[in-house]
DNA sequence: ACATCTGTTATAGTTATAGTATAACAGATG
DNA sequence: CATCTGTTATACTATAACTATAACAGATGT
């Protein structure tokens, strides 16, 4: 957690609970430390680590069983459809744009998606 | 131009600009409007198209000869370098690892980067 | 010379977002 | 019944985005 990124703490926290699932450190079930907890751990507010958990819920990352605290998606994360798809098209757009005009070619940009990829997918970690 | 837009007015110019030049709509040379003008015409302020004219010289992508007015880089946009590879990992860390909680895969995120490219390449538009 | 265009800078104000600080509520647990 | 949980409400500060004017300095055209 970086307090001083430009990047909005709330916004660090999903991205983080998000790689912690990819990597299957975080299994379907798996439950995360209650909003004061975790906000005592890292010095922040409250309702920053509860704004973060409010967005995952959203997205079907987590559920919130009022008394028995936040749990991985025991279903699992909801799959891909086309609302994702398009959103996911849109949002990388201008990285892709910025790279051709760089004349960083779709094959470096895919070595470059492929090694990210391999960081999710090694296995025992 | 989204003036409701989440996205900040400045980003979205920056990004048009950029997406212009990527599909060589706007070709090394080629002088944009003014500031005052381009504000007037798309109904912003001032600031905030010459914002987006700032990041964008910062960036190597346009040139500003005082009175001659903006022009886009006559060199061509400066070409990829680490720094610029390591910030593109960085940015595109969180799209993956949200795609790899929704299963969709390497094959499939490949093929949307591909798309987007062949938007970018196709000759004679 | 002079008006006019250019980018640039400065100042000030509004609005929205991010984050903090308390407090309280409601359901569940021990 | 005290204590933990997520949730909600309110209020405050700081910062970012945007607007509104105004002015400056260099170049151009008449």
């Amino acid at each position: 957690m970086d307090l001083e990124s430009a990047e909005p703490i709330y916004i660090q926290l999903q991205h983080q609970i998000i790689e912690g699932i990819a990597k299957k450190k975080l299994l379907p079930g798996d439950s995360l430390p209650s909003v004061r907890s975790l906000a005592s751990d890292i010095g922040v507010n409250l309702h920053t680590v509860n704004k973060a958990y409010k967005q995952l819920k959203q997205d079907g990352y987590i559920l919130i069983h009022r008394q028995k605290g936040v749990v991985v998606n025991p279903e699992g994360v909801p799959k891909a459809d086309n609302s994702y798809r398009e959103l996911l098209a849109k949002n990388l757009r201008p990285y892709i744009a910025e790279a051709v005009c760089r004349g960083f070619t779709e094959e470096e940009f895919i070595q470059t998606c492929k090694q990210i990829y391999s960081n999710f997918n090694e296995r025992g970690e």
